[in-house]
DNA sequence: TGATTCTAGGGTAGCCGTAG
DNA sequence: CTACGGCTACCCTAGAATCA
């Protein structure tokens, strides 16, 4: 599925560490509505074109992989060919809001550096005969506590001495780092903690997480929760998520699907002053995407410093 | 450094008001 | 009376702070 579709938006100049010429994509995958091709920035093909063939580029990855890709010339624009560009995602096992910075080191030759949105860290690809499971571990790392410093949860500095506590973003879910200490400390307590899924849940094929997962860090900043039943009418913004995007300021915003293109008006309540719900919409948007119990679902804000209404790109996820 | 305590915030059951 | 939606209180988790 992923990679099946692909586009890029977001695309900056930067001059690479190492004094080479550089430029990042966005990967939005197949969550993209557009049908553009993905398009290379002109002022730095304007810039290199000494150095750049006008036919095919070679893409070199931090794990020695090679891939050459076809370039389509459009009047002063260059894209790459839609196909490569989808093979290579796919080869890379690319997701949705992965960053890759491309360097150009020689003749139409780039080092590729690829840098994953979830958990912020370069992405070097393992061996190109893995595994469903790898997949599987690559696409959950965030939620992992594996040794891999190459997928290493980025955790929140400690800051002043009882400072407020800030909502958890990018940290590890309850099977992460610390639950052991934790469950022998609730023990003690007398409380019953649940740092593992049940069987029922094991059955039903997904992992009840009790916390979403958010991540501020990205462009587009987004969170994902497995839905419930109560999320039947409303479901719950984090709260780190709602403050720091603004969603917390604002009356209504535009849900809308990454695979029926649907959009519906969500409207946005308060709750306590210290909950923040998306309420009526939310019900109808879920029926009209068949979002059901046990389905996890990724809300990412498409336009987080515009002023006008939100838009919020729903996503369904592999269950895990 | 590990154990313990504190506490902000997420999740949800259930109460209550309203409409049909 | 029933269904539905809004709201609240409470439970629990887990990061941060503190202490031995």
């Amino acid at each position: 599925m992923r990679g099946s579709r692909s586009s890029s938006k977001g695309t900056n100049l930067k001059v690479g560490s190492h004094g080479c010429p550089s430029f990042f994509k966005i990967y939005l995958g197949e969550s993209s509505f557009s049908c553009e091709r993905t398009l290379v920035p002109r002022a730095f093909v304007e810039a290199h074109e000494e150095k750049l063939f006008q036919s095919s580029w070679a893409l070199k990855t931090e794990d020695g992989g090679l891939r050459r890709v076809k370039i389509e010339r459009h009047g002063t624009d260059s894209f790459f060919c839609q196909r490569d560009w989808e093979g290579f995602a796919r080869d890379r096992n690319l997701r949705f809001g992965d960053i890759i910075v491309f360097f150009l080191v020689g003749i139409s030759e780039f080092e590729v550096m690829i840098f994953s949105q979830t958990t912020s860290c370069r992405i070097v690809s393992p061996p190109a005969n893995k595994t469903a499971k790898a997949d599987h571990d690559a696409f959950t790392s965030s939620s992992s506590d594996d040794d891999d410093d190459d997928e290493k949860i980025i955790k929140a500095p400690r800051e002043g001495r009882r400072s407020k506590r800030k909502s958890s973003c990018n940290y590890a879910h309850a099977s992460g780092s610390g639950s052991s200490k934790r469950s022998k400390l609730a023990s003690g307590k007398g409380i019953q903690v649940k740092t593992e899924s049940t069987e029922s849940e094991m059955e039903e094929g997904f992992q009840m997480k009790r916390f979403s997962n958010v991540n501020l860090t990205a462009k587009f900043p987004y969170f994902e929760i497995v839905v419930k039943k109560s999320h039947k009418e409303s479901i719950f913004v984090p709260m780190g998520f709602a403050r720091e995007t603004g969603i917390i300021h604002e009356k209504v915003i535009k849900m809308m699907s990454s695979e029926n293109r649907s959009r519906e008006k969500v409207e946005i309540h308060r709750v306590n002053n210290n909950r923040v719900l998306l309420v009526k919409g939310w019900g109808a948007f879920r029926s009209a995407n068949n979002i059901q119990v046990g389905d996890k679902c990724s809300f990412t804000l498409l336009n987080p410093n515009s002023h006008g209404t939100m838009r919020l790109l729903v996503k369904k996820l592999p269950k895990c």
